[in-house]
DNA sequence: GCGGCGAATGTGACCAGATCACCGACAGAC
DNA sequence: GTCTGTCGGTGATCTGGTCACATTCGCCGC
């Protein structure tokens, strides 16, 4: 059965590049795994076709920053660093959810990258989409409010009805802050009528005045 | 004349390729030109050939953070982030002193990287160096102290002799963080006779100490 | 030499946020 | 039920960013 056929996001892959990749084999990883961490050679280019990889920076102390989130049809972009040029894997990659995930080996993905012009179209967005949500990471650390980062995130991760499930601990994770602040700030939040904090998840009440924080920087 | 032949840093090029950008004209622009502000489409793609970029990310309240120094042989690959996918430039960079650049075309690059292996490995090495370099920005504003950013600056732009030359607002920029606070570091550096900070520039007594409050970040 | 100007620096007050050291509350396993 | 591990709340403390100034220095014109 071929898996480049049903994959979300490998639109812009020709028929013939399909066919170079349709005897990979894809992977299905549990919740948790790690997939590459800090020091790590590259084995190859990894493609994401269901789930979602989470992609850290983990400083010293044991403090995690989320960097970027991979999902179905996009690719692990760090792994590629390793590829071209000799820079070693810098963050950690575990699997949120399960996934089924597909490992493009060295040697193929270097010759795709010589001779199929779709091929690296497809790395080299990806690439540049990664480059460019770094430096919003970058950007919303160095210069945005904890309070307005956590609106934003809250509004970004919330289902339809307007819940999010998520501890306050991966909550300062993905926005680069401490457990103890996110508490502090959804207390704070919640007095204001603004959302309301329960084990696990929050519910949000007030969505406008969310954005209204989140724009307000 | 070939600029192409004297150009440092352009060695993995070969012959074909640098006759496919010896006609382009390589200019001169003064110091403190900017090149690119937040916002602008890419109109091509730059390479350094003397003198020294530097690329800032620009906080709304006009803070600063450098982000890079692109030199002699590198590329402003930002540009190259525009002309791959649609993504806009976020960052600004500023000529730190007299350089001669060469700005090759939106339509002589894509055919470049079409046609030439070398190229796209230049293009590419530059682009995993440059991801790299901003992975260890976040690394250090997200991790380590302000002090350890200090002192290892200080010592990365000294001169042999133990001289930096550079302002505080300047040194404050480069690390990430307010004038105000690089001169409080800086008295309390000099309090225990590591450094001696004088207008304009910092004299390094005891580099070994750097060296020290530099690793225990 | 003097005045004045702008850039560079010093300083105190204040606030946001990171860290530490806890404690209690809850859920699931047994 | 109890036990245990995860989750959340809280005060104390420290670092660092921001604001509002006051100096100080180098330089230029007069």
């Amino acid at each position: 059965m071929s898996w480049t056929a049903g994959a979300t996001g490998l639109a812009p892959l020709g028929a013939q590049t399909r066919a170079a990749l349709d005897d990979l084999v894809p992977a299905t990883v549990p919740a948790g795994t790690v997939l590459f961490r800090p020091g790590d050679a590259a084995q190859g280019f990894v493609i994401v076709l269901s789930g979602r990889v989470d992609v850290f920076l983990t400083g010293p102390n044991g403090r995690e920053i989320l960097l970027y989130s991979v999902r179905p049809g996009q690719s692990c972009i760090q792994t590629t660093l390793g590829l071209l040029g000799d820079e070693n894997y810098a963050g950690e990659a575990i699997t949120h959810e399960e996934c089924r995930i597909v490992l493009v080996p060295r040697a193929r993905f270097l010759t795709l990258m010589d001779r199929a012009a779709d091929f690296r179209g497809f790395v080299f967005s990806a690439f540049a989409q990664r480059m460019h949500t770094m430096m919003h990471v970058l950007e919303k650390l160095a210069f945005q409010r904890v309070e307005a980062r956590l609106a934003e995130h809250l509004l970004d991760i919330a289902g339809p009805d307007g819940v999010v499930s998520a501890t306050q601990a991966e909550l300062a994770v993905a926005i680069g802050s401490a457990r103890e602040v996110v508490s502090r700030r959804l207390d704070a939040l919640a007095r204001r009528g603004i959302v309301q904090s329960e084990r696990g998840r929050v519910l949000l009440r007030d969505p406008a005045a969310l954005r209204e924080i989140a724009a307000t920087g």
